[in-house]
DNA sequence: CTCCTTGTTGAAAACGCTTGCCTGATACTA
DNA sequence: TAGTATCAGGCAAGCGTTTTCAACAAGGAG
């Protein structure tokens, strides 16, 4: 090939008897460019000196043989695998999808992967996940599940502190993290102002997980518009269960069922409120007609039901894109600034909310 | 600790000034333990002899020093890390996530990661997360992309030809690889026999890519169902565009402006019978009174619209076992089959397909 | 002409593990 | 008693890079 030198470029070898390919690695450009190895590193990653002339051949060997460098053996030395760990309880949740593709595409715009890990809300799966990042070496996680349970956080930490851990979406209990997360509190405050300002006093409150920082959050701002608006909050009017569509209808059928009604409901997430829907539809009211239905995150589900859904939109690319931004950052910078970024969600008006009928309060 | 040893477990070391914990290696097992390193390594990979004692002795010190092995190195002697590429198109395609999640569990049971890849179908991108999975030893890849071009594929399997490939969903024209797919014929043979067992004739169908395996199976299914049933098929009564919401909606609303409307569509998949449905309700038709619809899938989407969705559903789950099952085979056993594993779909009625009320016929 | 400085390269160690080879020890056979 | 399996465990090479160190050349300052 380059120097006449005859055709043994790459390596054959074999695993369980099966040939795997001919690998080209850096030994072969450097024997082809007619240089150490060391000089081939230095101009693959344009560090240290290197003639205009060298760097010449090199380059020209590595197209030549299309050499790709081998970064399991980088990551051996660097400690970086350019990989970040990626935890949410299930992909197929429509709201941790969106998240997934801003936080994904984000990182593979600065030359990250990331390996996706479901664990259902459920610690021991979550543990299993972590400690199986940690071996492959990701140089940092992720973390997006609603629960705040701190175990397994802390075990990381305590492990590894030098590890960027951040929390999105989400706070984790007694512990200083990087997080980002979205104004729940506001969010709240505004659909529950919303729903006043149309006329409603007898508003329900759906939410999630009873422990999940959201659901805690929401109901917050729920409850402080309330008050600021002089309606005594009713503890009847409050149902909590998880983040899913069973769950808004389960609980909304219990909420439409009394005799004193909501005549509004605030769901915690897109979710619940889909299955508030199907709750009134069992009931035979109408949306927004008979009740007023708002929602949380503009997820997808938004648009497909009808009435598409009002509801707070929850700017999750940009949390998810803010997200990475940080991850890189602290592992480029190796500062770790333990940042608390809050985005602030708006309201979304569509038709699943309407001025309350006269008629209906009588 | 345990042989008295002063406590000098672990190691230091540093990147970009920031310490990075201390790490245990199997050094420190080896002493710790008192024995040499490539014992220790036996023991943990119960390869070779090893006395009971030994065995003993080596446990309690990683179980003292909670040694975890370094999945790089082992990566970089074995060649396997135990890391699965996975590529589709858009993970907030409810399809995707669903299937992702069933690809990602079992990966995970059989002890594989899944690193995500979102392409688009944008050749360009597939090609560059490609590169960058096989830099990084990946163990197998599977890809689960509607469109059937094969350029990257042929790549791959040219500079790397032991490299486990599986597709999930599609076919690759003139390949010939391991593949798991559902029966589109079948499925769509079902569905439009199913609306014409229902009395329809003017049945319309909306497909996704006009070169997607999926779309042209589909249609496949559909104009024989049609034949067979002496339904001469109507030219102006197919539609194909993408495989989502919005297409479904400019597709459907240009089939029911037509005078001679179809009593009765066909949607290639679920998102665009959610568009379908947007379309009717702009047009003040009423599905199923007006319009009967049925969608391929059964995602999530189905039971989400009102009237749910009758609609073909593809096991997508054990689809997504089968495949990673599949692969893991191929990865430890080293043989390739070059499988195609057909599942077949069954037909999930509910309520948006109706008897044809002879009235409209008429 | 000597001493530095600056530029350019290669040798070799290191990253943390696996594995082939070799040496001993033990136990069994004849 | 010697010969031969069988079992145990250590040594060292190797995986494909990066990086430190030292060597050497060329050029300029004094």
């Amino acid at each position: 090939m380059l120097n006449g030198s005859p055709v043994t470029i790459g390596k054959r070898f074999h695993i369980k008897g099966r040939e795997v390919g001919q690998v080209v690695t850096i030994k072969d450009v450097a024997k082809a460019a007619n240089v150490s190895i060391s000089t081939v590193s230095r101009v693959l990653n344009n560090s240290g000196y290197t003639s205009a002339n060298v760097k010449e051949r090199v380059n020209k060997a590595v197209e030549e043989l299309k050499f790709q460098k081998n970064m399991v053996a980088t990551a051996m030395i660097k400690k970086q695998t350019q990989t970040f760990g990626l935890i949410i309880p299930d992909i197929k949740n429509i709201f941790y999808g969106e998240l997934t593709r801003a936080i994904e595409d984000k990182a593979h715009k600065l030359g990250f992967n990331v390996i996706l890990c479901n664990t259902d809300n459920d610690l021991e799966k979550e543990s299993e996940y972590l400690n199986f990042l940690i071996r492959k070496g990701i140089d940092g996680i992720i973390f997006s599940t609603p629960e705040t349970n701190d175990m397994n956080v802390r075990e990381v930490m305590k492990s590894r502190p030098d590890l960027p851990i951040i929390i999105l979406g989400s706070k984790v209990k007694n512990v200083r993290l990087d997080e980002v997360l979205v104004d729940n509190f506001e969010g709240s405050y505004t659909a529950t102002r919303h729903l006043i300002d149309l006329g409603h006093e007898r508003i329900g409150y759906i939410g999630g997980q009873p422990d999940s920082y959201s659901t805690i959050e929401r109901q917050r701002g729920y409850l402080a518009a309330l008050e600021d608006n002089g309606i005594t909050s009713n503890p009847t009017y409050i149902e909590l269960d998880e983040f899913k569509i069973d769950s808004g209808f389960e609980k909304g059928k219990k909420l439409l069922a009394e005799e004193d009604r909501p005549t509004a409901i605030f769901a915690a997430n897109d979710a619940i409120a889909v299955g508030v829907y199907k709750a009134a539809r069992e009931l035979g009211l109408r949306i927004p007609e008979d009740l007023s239905v708002i929602g949380f995150d503009d997820s997808q589900f938004a648009e497909i039901v009808f009435p598409e859904l009002t509801t707070i939109r929850t700017p999750i690319a940009q949390m998810g894109e803010k997200t990475v931004e940080l991850a890189v950052q602290i592992v480029k910078d190796g500062k770790n600034f333990k940042e608390s970024i809050t985005f602030q969600p708006t309201l979304v008006e569509r038709g699943s909310t309407q001025r309350i009928k006269k008629a209906v309060k009588s």
